[in-house]
DNA sequence: TGGCGTTCATTCGTATACAAACGATCGCGC
DNA sequence: GCGCGATCGTTTGTATACGAATGAACGCCA
C-alpha cells in the first residue's frame, strides 16, 4: 500500500561515464544539463530520494507527510481546501487522504455547515507522527540545501520562492 | 494516448483567500510554504504548466521532449543510456519511448554490438518535430525564469545547478 | 573456456499529477 | 423561494516516477 520503507536508495545512476558532454562542433548553446526544467526536475528527484531515506522508517511519502502536517497545523479542513494548502489537484488530493484514512492517521467526520463535504482531521496517532518526525523533515530540508552554505541558502530560498509563486 | 493537447490550464488554482498564512500563537518557523522541497516542486508545477500551455500544438509532454531530443543531440542511443542521458530510471524510460515509437517519432533498429539491446534514433518526423520546437523550448525556459532579472536568472540558475547535481 | 558478476530491457505494483466529466450541493441574486 | 453558476468530491484515463524482481546477454577473469 505503500512506498517500500527505507529503500535501497539506487538512485539508478549506474555507468557515470556516459554523461559527458558530447557536444556538436558549433558547440550547441542549448542544452538539457542547462535548462531551468530540467535542473527543477533533478534537483527534486535529488530531494525525494533524500526524504524517502530518511523518513522511510515512518513510510510517509512526501506528499502523505506535507499533507498530514497541513491538517495537524490547520486542524480539521476541507478535502479541497487540504489540496490547495498543499498543491494538490483535488483528483490527487483523493488518493492521498485515503491511504492516510487508511492507516488510521486521518479520520473524517461530519461537517455541520456543508453535506458536500466531510471534515478531515489527524488522529490522535496522527499528530504523534507528525510530532515525532517534524525534526526529520527539518534534517531533511538541512540535507537538500546542503550544497550551498549559509548566505546561498537565503538567496536561494528567496529566488526559488518567487519561482514557485510567480 | 497523449496528454490534452493544449488543455484549459487550469491550474486547479480555484478559492484563492485560504491560502492566507494563519499560524499559531507561537508563530511556528515550520512552515510548508518555505521548505525548500516544497518550493522546488511547485516551481516545478509552474514550468510543467507553461510547456502543457506552449507546445502542447506538438502534444509533447516534458518528458517526451527531452527524450527526443536527446536523441536528436546524440544520435542512435541504447534505452539505458537515453535515460541515463535524461534522468529517467528504466522503468521509467520504457514507457516513455514506448510512446514515442508509437507516435513515429523514434525507431528502433537492432545493435550489431550486443542483442540485449536495439538501438533508438529519431525518425525523420522526430528530428523535424524536434527542429521546430527547440525554438519553443527557449521560451519555455524564458517564461519559467520570467519573475527574475537577467541578474537574479545567472546567481540562480548556478545554484540551483549545484543542487540537482550534488 | 567456463563461470560469475554486471548490465539490458521488461514487468508488476504503488504513488503522484492532472484533464475532463459527473452528480450533489451550495449560495447568491432576483 | 427558485434558479443558476460555483464549489465539492469522485471517477476515469493517461503519463511520469521508482522499487523490486526477472531472464537474457555481456564481458572479464581465472
Amino acid at each position: 500500500m505503500n512506498a517500500r520503507l527505507v529503500p535501497v536508495v539506487s538512485s539508478f545512476a549506474t555507468k557515470r561515464e556516459d554523461i559527458g558532454q558530447e557536444r556538436s562542433p558549433q558547440d550547441e548553446d542549448y542544452t538539457l544539463e542547462r535548462q531551468v526544467g530540467h535542473l527543477l526536475r533533478r534537483a527534486h528527484q535529488r530531494h525525494a530520494a533524500l526524504f524517502q531515506e530518511r523518513i522511510g522508517s515512518a513510510a510517509l511519502t512526501p506528499m502523505q507527510w506535507a499533507a498530514l502536517f497541513s491538517l495537524v497545523r490547520h486542524g480539521p479542513t476541507t478535502q479541497n481546501k487540504l489540496g490547495r494548502l498543499t498543491a494538490m489537484d483535488p483528483a490527487t488530493t483523493q488518493g492521498v487522504v485515503r491511504r492516510l484514512v487508511a492507516r488510521g492517521l486521518v479520520a473524517r467526520s461530519a461537517d455541520p455547515t456543508d453535506r458536500r463535504t466531510r471534515l478531515l482531521s489527524a488522529t490522535e496517532g496522527g499528530r504523534a507522527l507528525v510530532a515525532a518526525t517534524l525534526p526529520i523533515a527539518r534534517a531533511i530540508s538541512d540535507a537538500t540545501l546542503a550544497p550551498l552554505d549559509e548566505a546561498e541558502r537565503a538567496i536561494f530560498l528567496k529566488l526559488l520562492s518567487r519561482m514557485a509563486f510567480a
